[in-house]
DNA sequence: CTGGGTGCAAAGTATTTGCATGAAC
DNA sequence: GTTCATGCAAATACTTTGCACCCAG
């Protein structure tokens, strides 16, 4: 389990019973959007309301211990902040998973067609997942 | 140039100017977002509507001779489809170009991890142009 | 206590839809 | 002539804001 009340504290932003809920529902799966968020808090809190979740996503995402991930043909998805990696989500049943891969020498061929220089990399497979095939 | 009637008619979408001005827009662009879209249009067309605009950009991408890019931290541009190729975004000036590049070593270090069946490869580099450096 | 968070209602922004008119084929 | 696109207005969806009240520190 994630200690959730040490990683606001750490960043500074009050230990609320409704923001312990939002990174405990995140550590549980993973990804979330909005909504799926606010249906599933609303079983906690059946009056919290989705300004409470927008104001403290969006606080989150600016103390960057949440990342936005925007995959295409869907709405953007939440996470807490890890270490690197990509995501792979398949476009039968939706789900999305986290996979660790060096993009260096991705990195490196473009080194020699640009001067472009690269701060993040952001990595989306679509396609058909285990379970789906 | 780009022949704009040919191409919408290769799709079945009727020609009309407001299409192939959108079309000539986004060739003469690469990426453009709705508003971008819009306001240009409107110098052509001092009375085209939003919804004009979305109608068309949707029914376009349902066609597959547009794409939506997602984009971190941005609005969503489209482009038109046209040999893979990845993106790079400026974070200081906002330019958005294209690149070719060989995706094939990072999706067969996938395999080796995972038995996901990767059918679509989206990257999205962020940086600082050549220009902005 | 004090500052900041919560929930509500309202405002703002983005996108879609229905419909009458007009243009494409 | 028939089909479908356009532009308008209204509807819907999504997100942010202001404020009174309340809780965390």
């Amino acid at each position: 389990m994630i200690n959730s009340s040490v990683l606001l504290k750490e960043y500074d932003l009050k230990v609320t019973p409704q923001r312990v809920a939002i990174v405990e529902e995140l550590y549980k799966h993973g990804h979330m959007n909005i909504d799926d968020l606010y249906k599933n808090l609303l079983k906690k809190f059946p009056s919290i309301s989705l300004a409470t979740i927008y104001k403290n996503v969006n606080a989150m995402v600016e103390k960057i211990f949440l990342n936005e991930v925007k995959i295409p043909e869907t709405k953007s998805v939440y996470e807490l902040a890890k270490e690197d990696h990509l995501h792979l989500v398949c476009s039968s049943c939706g789900k999305i998973e986290d996979i660790v891969l060096d993009t260096s020498s991705l990195e490196k061929s473009l080194s020699t067609l640009s001067d472009f220089k690269v701060e993040n990399t952001e990595v989306v497979f679509s396609g058909i997942c285990k379970n789906c095939q």
